[in-house]
Parts: structure tokens; C-alpha cells; sequence
DNA sequence: CCGAGTCGGTCCGAATCCTGGACCAACTCC
DNA sequence: GGAGTTGGTCCAGGATTCGGACCGACTCGG
């Protein structure tokens, strides 16, 4: 009898599921970079109106974004970013690292950010309690259950 | 005429494309787990099998991952993280920590690393530069063409 | 030598999701 | 009064994904 072992109980997976269907993650790039509008999403990522709306209300009900209304006549409504929603900095600083590195052409990366240090930012994932970078080598598994 | 402003250019949007289908990060995850063969991953993603062939062949196409004969009688495959693949570890962690953040229940996490420092890992990401945290309002962009 | 298991897939038809484009109701601005 | 803005909805066709059956080459135990 093959064991069946069930798909991993994962913080990754439950994740993607809020976040890993298309659009979604650009849509919350464009609020991060300050479009809070329905049209400026449609226009700036290039996504379908009606599956931007899809992603809009799955992002709403998952906590990650707050719907707004901003004008009463005509009643008109933004997207802003909620705690959660804030929280997934790190997600799109790091994907949009791996592009710069992996995928950035002749002109170089689209986009360059600056820290309020003054420098480029290069995001760095580090250890919170030791400070250090985080190497896959350095990492290892605690009290799992399996394989 | 109302400004078409074209889907932006921009690194995260190239990084989807590679890693942002259904299942592709699930499988950068195994590999990065330990688990580099197709039945394993079949079992702990819960991918359909020919939807992970498919990944498998977009992963290997991108650069991410490596296919690589381990046996000659049978033939038989496995696949291993490519230079560019290991540079996705930032991508991985960040997604592992929002869900432990966020989408744990009462268990908690359902997997805990550790760092070689002796703590449990709690990724941070932060400026390379200057090596503070990097918090959204910190940042601004530099030198770009568009709002 | 037989039967069961392993492994990395392929093939299929059905269900689901995504797509682009047309359309709309209020309201504002010129 | 006409054009534009805004935040959507509706639809039909196309692309993806789904689960499950199946397969060929080989190994292992008895």
C-alpha cells in the first residue's frame, strides 16, 4: 500500500490561495504604488474588467484590501490596503527582485526604488533574531512531522 | 482621448509570468524541501499530474529548475534548483511567513524553520544598503517615467 | 518465473476560469 | 448638450485545470 501522503498542510499554499490567482498580486502592486482606482488598476495592469472585479471582492473578503466609498454623488469607491494587506511588502519587493535579476533586459529594471537611507533598494531577507542573510543552506526544519 | 497608459512594465509582472501559474511555486517548494521527483511532488503539492508536467516544463524553460537524469536503466528524471531557482528562497519565505501570519489557526504554523543561528527563523527583509527593515512608507521610487 | 510495486509520465472529457469587448447609470465639466 | 469619468455588469468563446485511467520499462520478493 503506497502511502498517500496527503498535499503538505502549508503556510505557502494557504497564502496562494488568497494571493496566487492571476492579477491579484499586481493589483496589490498598484496599491502599493498609490491607484486605488478601479480604472487606474484596469488601465495599469492590463487586467480584464471583470476579472479585476473577481479579484477585487476575493481580495476584500480575505482581509487584504478595504473597499472605500469616496464619493457619496455618484457613489464611487477605492481600494486601500488594509494591515494584512500591508504585510505583504516583502512579497512584492521579492518578486520584483527576482525580476530585476532574472528578467531585467538591455534597459535594466523598470522600476528602481529608493530606501529613505538615501541608496537603491536592495532587499535583503535576513534573520530577525541574528540579523544575518538567509542562505537556503542555513535553514533547517523544526519538529516537523514528516518528510 | 482618454491616455490608453499601457499595462506597466515592470519586474513582478515578469516574475508571475514565470512563477505565477497554479502550482509553480508549490513545486519550487518541494524542491526547496528536499523533494525533487515527480511522484513526490504529485503527493505533497496534490498538483494533477499533467498540470505538473506542464509546470515542470515551464519551470525548466524559465531557468528555474533543472531536469536531470538519475538513473539510466529505467530512465528516470528528477529536477533540482537552478542558480536562479535557489534566488527564489526570498519569494518562498515571504509567502511562508504572511500565511504563518495570517492564515495559521490555533495549531499555529504548521511548519517552523530554524536558522543556523539557533532561533526560529522569522524572515525580515531589509535594505542592503543600511540593513534596517523595510517598511512601505520608507520608500519611494526613483527616476521613473510614469505616476 | 510471476505478480506487485515504482516511476515519470500521457490521454481524455468535463468543469472551471479568463478574455475582450460591448454596455450602463450617474454625475461633472466645458 | 455632448463628451468624459467612474465603477462596474453581461456575455460568449477560448484557454486552463481537473481527476482519473492508463502505460512502458524496470526492480524486487517469493
Amino acid at each position: 500500500m503506497a502511502a498517500p501522503a496527503e498535499p503538505r498542510v502549508c503556510s505557502i499554499a494557504r497564502t496562494l490561495d488568497v494571493v496566487g490567482e492571476r492579477w491579484a498580486l499586481l493589483v496589490v502592486r498598484e496599491v502599493f504604488l498609490g491607484n486605488h482606482r478601479f480604472d487606474q488598476m484596469v488601465r495599469r495592469t492590463g487586467a480584464p474588467r471583470d476579472t479585476l472585479t473577481a479579484r477585487l471582492r476575493t481580495l476584500v473578503g480575505a482581509g487584504v484590501l478595504e473597499r472605500r466609498r469616496y464619493s457619496e454623488h455618484p457613489p464611487r469607491f477605492e481600494y486601500r490596503l488594509t494591515d494584512a494587506g500591508r504585510d505583504l511588502y516583502p512579497v512584492i519587493l521579492s518578486l520584483l527582485h527576482w525580476g530585476d535579476q532574472h528578467l531585467a533586459g538591455r534597459d535594466g529594471p523598470p522600476l528602481v526604488l529608493e530606501h529613505r537611507c538615501g541608496h537603491r533598494l536592495v532587499p535583503e531577507t535576513t534573520c530577525h533574531a541574528c540579523g544575518e542573510a538567509v542562505e537556503p543552506t542555513d535553514v533547517t526544519r523544526r519538529s516537523t512531522v514528516q518528510a
